[in-house]
DNA sequence: AGCACGCCGACT
DNA sequence: GTCGGCGTGCTC
């Protein structure tokens, strides 16, 4: 037994502070503290919610006293707290923020100064939502019964042993009265009973059983199966083309671990993507199910985490957040479709969900799978290297090729939003009966300024993207920092006259499939059609029924749903998303491709895909189109090696904002200074890109100044990182960012 | 992040 | 003479 420990305690805030905090504990609080457990303490002239990490001695300095302990339970362990540390340190980031942002939203209570809090505040955040049960009285009390509705209802609660207010509700409507005299009178007596807000506890499943796997799908499950039998961590790459049966393997090794008593966490990137994926595990699984994304309200959110929390579920599906959930003795981490950008947080906490699975499954000694027919340039490297084991499912579970894509040169060719041979095929396709998916990565009716002649594109000289022309004011705008010039009449490289807008937007080419093909039923799926609730399926549900024969969409269409009529899709233009500065476009635009080619043919037949492009002898459309994955990520990682990009090198971003241009353009220039200092101490090893692609870039009114790092080893971009974020303090109306691990340079 | 302290311009 | 601008400094 061991009491020494002492009534001082250290607690994290969560605020952009640095350092944990320490307090006293008073004698009559002192049995309620415990790590993990939210205390109220007195923080300047105010009061905040702070977290306690555990129990401190000898401190010089006089402390302030905790006002309260807002928790019963503790909201985290310490494995937990471990893991949220890790990332502190690694994204350099406020513990207390990281704390903060794992726990479920808006459980924190924060007063302003002065000492009176509320009542909510004392209970700490959202409400738990009870409801009453009625139980008849043992022995019923020697009352006379009362008459009429009150009668019918007692005999409904003695025949049931129980009844809630609800079930109650549902067969006598208004029975209030009736109730509260029945009560008076003592011949029922109540209960009340917490429910959880469950999202998904209507809709009954009909259940399913294990479909038989292929010989891939087979390797895969055995081997994931036999990693997790070890009880050792294990990462793993599960690459398998669209329709391979992924999914399938997850259930299967999930079964499988959950007849071993431990638990698994699966990460989906998508809240759209949930609903379908949460009914397969549904189905299969009789094990309590909570799901996590942004989709929920907060009182949703609260309760599952408080399920989870409990042991009350066995599966946690979520998104990226849910890489903190309170979930224990986790066998597995799924992060499915890995590649997907959605992983990671861009905003206050910086942090890259996909990175965290990998390390809480080394922590939990848990089995980790990236999942995805695409994955990224540096998680395949990392899977040739041997630091992820390998896993292909090199078939669909259907059977059929995937289809290999036709590229048509545009260039030179009539400013024609669809060259004859998309046209012809639509056509063919209309005749036959089959679906047809026209892509183009452009909303409305945006284009972009090109030479005929010689391809050049108009660009911005500061961003380097494609400046945007803007009808209204006869100008080429850039989307990125303002810059805007008036449209030119002439190509400004070669001085031809054959300048045209490429790059039509969907609602053009909405507009001109319906011209084209007026028999057509043609829909559209894109941000500006699927706004507002529902609005996704309603349009997917059109085409799954039949009722639409050509689709026109963005990005969207690519992810996810199945189209199984489609045998034809069309890409009209790839160039915005080749065109944009940063290293990882083409690994992009290869994923984009991979993913639309999977849209095809999932019917009958083996499908068609067309891709019309001014870059006919890119590598990302080459590879993607006769489907060379291994080749694809060959040329890309000889490129990355030659050019310094990652994986062979690390990259860092720090950013400074603020709402004056000049104030930031001023003060970048000192933070260049500070970071050459630093670059010295560090040993030289970092190399500073300076500011990339844009030295000032204007996003939602404000101004960014954007440095990049680059090191061929992580720890001397860390360390100059950490020493930036400890010695560096911007003056007022400067905000100082910095990006780890960033992931989007624009 | 708040919230205070602190030192300079237009008002009862 | 004060009210209030936001610069800078601190919070166990």
């Amino acid at each position: 037994m061991n009491h020494s420990t002492t009534d001082i305690i250290e607690v994290a805030i969560p605020l952009p502070l640095d350092t944990t905090f320490h307090y006293r504990v008073p004698e009559g609080l002192m049995p309620r503290i415990a790590p993990g457990k939210r205390v109220l303490v007195p923080f300047g002239r105010r009061k905040v919610t702070g977290y306690i990490l555990g129990f401190a001695t000898g401190e010089e300095r006089e402390l302030r006293e905790v006002a309260d302990v807002l928790d019963d339970a503790p909201l985290f362990t310490p494995r937990e707290l471990e893991i949220y540390r890790w990332a502190a340190a690694y994204y350099l980031h406020p513990l207390g923020e990281v704390i903060k942002a794992a726990l479920p939203a808006g459980i924190n209570v924060q007063s302003r100064r002065g000492t009176s809090t509320d009542g909510d505040a004392m209970t700490g955040g959202r409400r738990v939502l009870t409801e009453t049960v009625y139980h008849p009285a043992t022995p019923p009390p020697a009352v006379e019964v009362p008459r009429g509705k009150a009668s019918s209802i007692l005999s409904h609660i003695q025949q049931e042993g129980k009844a809630t207010a609800a079930e109650l509700r549902g067969i006598f409507a208004d029975c209030a009265p009736q109730l509260r005299r029945l009560r008076e009178l003592g011949l029922v007596v109540t209960e009340e009973r917490e429910v959880y807000r469950d999202p998904f506890r209507e809709e009954s499943v009909t259940p399913d059983a294990p479909l038989p796997l292929n010989p891939g799908q087979t390797e895969a499950r055995d081997r994931i199966v036999a990693a997790i039998d070890t009880g050792r961590f294990a990462p793993f790459l599960l690459h398998g083309v669209t329709g391979s049966g992924k999914t399938e393997v997850y259930l299967q090794t999930i079964a499988h671990l959950l007849d071993a008593g431990r638990t698994a966490l699966v990460l989906v990137p998508e809240i759209a993507l949930t609903p379908q994926l949460v009914n397969r595990f549904r189905r299969r699984f009789r094990c309590g199910i909570a799901v996590l994304h942004s989709g929920l309200s907060d009182g949703e959110r609260y309760d599952e985490w408080r399920r989870i929390r409990r042991g009350e579920v066995a599966i946690v599906i979520g998104a990226r957040s849910a890489i903190f959930a309170p979930l224990e003795r986790i066998g597995m981490i799924v992060v499915d479709e890995e590649h997907e950008s959605s992983y990671k947080q861009s905003e206050g906490f910086r942090y890259n969900a996909r990175d965290l699975a990998l390390v809480r499954g080394k922590m939990e000694k848990a089995s980790v799978v990236l999942g995805s027919a695409t994955p990224q340039v540096t998680t395949w490297h990392a899977a040739v290297t041997g630091k992820l084991t390998l896993l292909s499912l090199p078939e669909r579970v259907n059977g059929l090729p995937v289809p290999h894509a036709e590229i048509i040169d545009a260039r030179g060719k009539k400013a024609d939003a669809i060259l004859p041979l998309l046209a012809d095929a639509t056509a063919a396709n209309l005749a036959n009966g089959g679906q047809t998916l026209v892509f183009l990565n452009r909303r409305g009716f945006a284009t972009w300024l090109t030479c005929e002649e010689c391809g050049h594109v108009l660009r911005c000289p500061n961003c380097a993207v494609t400046l945007t022309y803007h009808q209204r004011k006869n100008r080429h705008v850039c989307h990125y920092c303002d810059y805007a010039i008036p449209a030119p009449s002439v190509c400004p490289d070669c001085g031809s006259t054959r300048v045209t807008h490429l790059g039509l937007g969907t609602e053009q080419v909405e507009e001109l499939v319906r011209e084209r093909f007026p028999e057509a039923r043609v829909d559209r799926m894109d941000r500006d059609t699927t706004r507002g609730r529902g609005g996704h399926a309603r349009i997917l549900r059109k085409v799954a029924e039949r009722k639409t024969d050509i689709l026109i969409g963005t990005q969207m269409v690519a992810k996810g749903h199945d189209f199984p009529g489609i045998t034809l899709v069309g890409i009209v233009s790839v160039e915005s998303t080749l065109n944009i500065p940063d290293y990882r476009s083409a690994e992009r635009t290869y994923q984009l491709m991979t993913q639309l080619m999977g849209r095809a043919g999932r019917g009958e037949d083996a499908g068609r895909v067309i891709i019309q492009t001014l870059n006919p002898d890119h590598y990302a459309l080459i590879h993607a189109g006769t489907a060379s994955m291994e080749e694809f990520y060959t040329t890309e990682l000889a490129f990355r090696q030659e050019t310094g990009y990652p994986p062979f090198v690390h990259l860092g971003a720090i950013y400074l904002t603020g709402t004056a241009a000049s104030a930031v353009e001023q003060e970048s220039r000192r933070l260049a200074g500070q970071i050459r200092t630093l670059r010295r101490e560090a040993g030289g090893h970092v190399e500073i890109l300076g500011p990339s692609p844009a030295p000032l870039l204007k996003l939602r009114g404000r101004y960014r100044w954007q440095f990049l790092l680059k090191a061929p080893v992580r720890s001397a971009l860390h360390r100059l990182l950490a020493r930036l974020r400890r010695t560096y303090t911007p003056p007022s109306g400067i905000r100082i960012l910095i990006d780890v691990d960033p992931v989007d340079l624009m």
